[in-house]
RNA sequence: GGAGGAGUAGCGAAGUGGACGUAACGCGCCCGACUCGAAAUCGGGUUGUCAGGUGAUGAGCUUGGCACGUGGGUUCGAAUCCCACCUCCUCCGCCA
């Protein structure tokens, strides 16, 4: 959400910032809005001010044991006027809140203007995609062909979209997302977080998922409860509510969990295999920092995500996304990409981003700036550190051998027990 | 699921319709005094937020509103009475 304050004192600027990525601002709707609850408030205040300073008055008078009669008689016109206005107040009040919350951030200066994905910016890359000199297949027959992943009897117990590891198959995934979450613990500072995976509305409203985009998230019937698309959600409102030590900051947590989207609107896209899953595990790496050191921790989140990628010696590239394509919440996006052979191209793997204070204002997350007395609103970052089917499937890919086995990266062998190679020995084959 | 109890400042805790919620009292923390220094002692300070005024759209000062788990209600007036919800504790049931 962006400040109230100053949407009023930079209305052009912020219009102007908006339709760089698509939004179209209304000018008129805020200012009356902002204007009309301005003008209630006032009244209001003063009725309560009144009222205030007559109750103590009746108090007295009574008790010198006078009539306080009159005085009451006053404060019963007084009392039915604040309540109307109350609930006049109420009504702005929501109004304006429903108007904030579906303005998306904006995109911080360094981010490159364009409306899609073509205007996004690659940044670097690491490794060369590797020239096979056998047919290669896909992460699907990989898969398939050696045990380890079931799609179709996923089918026959959840749909579409769903997923069944086997054998070493779900051994890698487990493997993959301990050998993530050791790096980022022991060596990134980050401190491990196991939330749960049902959170209520207020959370999705605190990170930018509602209320916009219900149609993108599993909701609990009848229930105020929805599935966590992303650790983000239960981790970054952890905090929710609470003033900071500045000391403590930057604060970096990370989560393992499994994330839910309907993914609705996406029907024809990656209809094949892991890329596009209703459920998907992912660590996730979240960032409560200093306002003046959010963009320096973007930069740490970026890299931290990044050494996954190098560890596991796959090839990825890093893009900045340009204002069109970068999401609601989000200031400033760098995505991940990993090589994937079979599409001959890379897909993005992670995305790590810095909301500046767009997710703390609305989770009101803040913290006590050692050079001032007044509290000011933490900056929150996340990236995904990995996401761990795509990993799975990157890695499944990329260590392809010419006989259908599947080579380990070295980085992973002792969380596969020491497994150098995937075979259909490793599988379950029925 | 049922029955009871509890949620007040960083922590503990008093207040149970009006007599200052910046809210007793205690602890902690900060500043100062005493001291060579420390401890002890003494003095002072120590919630957040919104709006107006002043100031430079800063720091600060100032006026007022709001907040005693959350949201409603009763009342001239609610931390205090009533209702609903949330969280924690105890017991019963059920369960991993």
């Amino acid at each position: 959400m962006l400040d109230r304050t100053f949407i009023r004192e930079n209305l052009d600027r912020v219009a102007e910032k908006l339709s760089q990525r698509g939004y179209d601002f209304e000018r008129e709707t805020f200012r009356q809005l902002d204007d009309e609850e301005k003008e209630v408030r006032l009244e209001w205040e003063e009725l309560r001010a009144k009222r205030n300073k007559t109750s103590d008055q009746i108090a007295q008078v009574k008790r010198s044991g006078g009539d306080a009669s009159p005085q009451i008689e006053e404060m019963k016109q007084v009392g039915a006027r604040i309540k109307e206005l109350d609930g006049r107040l109420a009504e702005l009040a929501q109004s304006m809140e429903d108007f904030l919350l579906t303005i998306p951030n904006l995109c911080h200066d360094s981010v490159p203007p364009g409306e899609d994905e073509s205007a996004n910016q690659e940044m670097r890359t690491f490794g060369e995609p590797r020239a096979f000199d056998f047919p290669i297949k896909d992460h699907v027959e990989l898969g398939e062909d050696l045990g380890i992943l079931d799609l179709q009897r996923a089918g026959k117990i959840a749909g579409a979209r769903f997923a069944v590891y086997l054998g070493a198959g779900a051994r890698l995934e487990h493997a993959l997302a301990r050998f993530m979450l050791d790096v980022h613990t022991k060596e990134h500072g980050y401190t491990e977080v196991l939330p749960p995976y049902i959170n209520n509305r207020n959370a999705f409203v605190g990170t930018g998922q509602l209320p916009k985009f219900e149609q993108d998230l599993f909701k609990l019937e009848g229930h105020d409860f929805y599935l966590v698309p992303t650790a983000e959600v239960p981790v970054t409102n952890l905090l929710a509510q609470e003033i900071l030590e500045e000391e403590n900051l930057p604060i970096s947590l990370t989560a393992y969990t499994p994330c839910f989207r309907s993914e609705a609107g996406s029907y024809g896209k990656d209809t094949r295999g892991l890329i596009r899953q209703h459920q998907f595990n992912k660590v996730e790496l979240v960032k409560f920092a200093r306002a003046d050191d959010s963009y320096q921790q973007l930069e740490q989140l970026t890299s931290d995500a990044e050494s996954i990628l190098q560890r596991l010696e796959l090839p990825y590239r890093v893009v900045t996304l340009c204002s069109g394509d970068t999401g609601f919440s989000s200031a400033k996006t760098y995505d991940l990409e990993v090589w994937i052979p079979s599409q001959n191209t890379y897909r993005e793997i992670s995305s790590c981003s810095n909301f500046e204070d767009f997710q703390a204002r609305r989770a009101s997350i803040r913290y006590r700036p050692s050079d001032a007395k007044k509290t000011r609103h933490v900056h929150t970052l996340n990236g995904s550190g990995l996401a761990v089917g795509r990993t799975w499937v990157a890695l499944l890919e990329n260590f392809q051998e010419a006989d259908g086995t599947v080579l380990i990266p070295q980085a992973l062998r002792p969380y596969m027990d020491g497994l150098e190679r995937i075979t259909v020995e490793n599988g379950l084959k029925l």
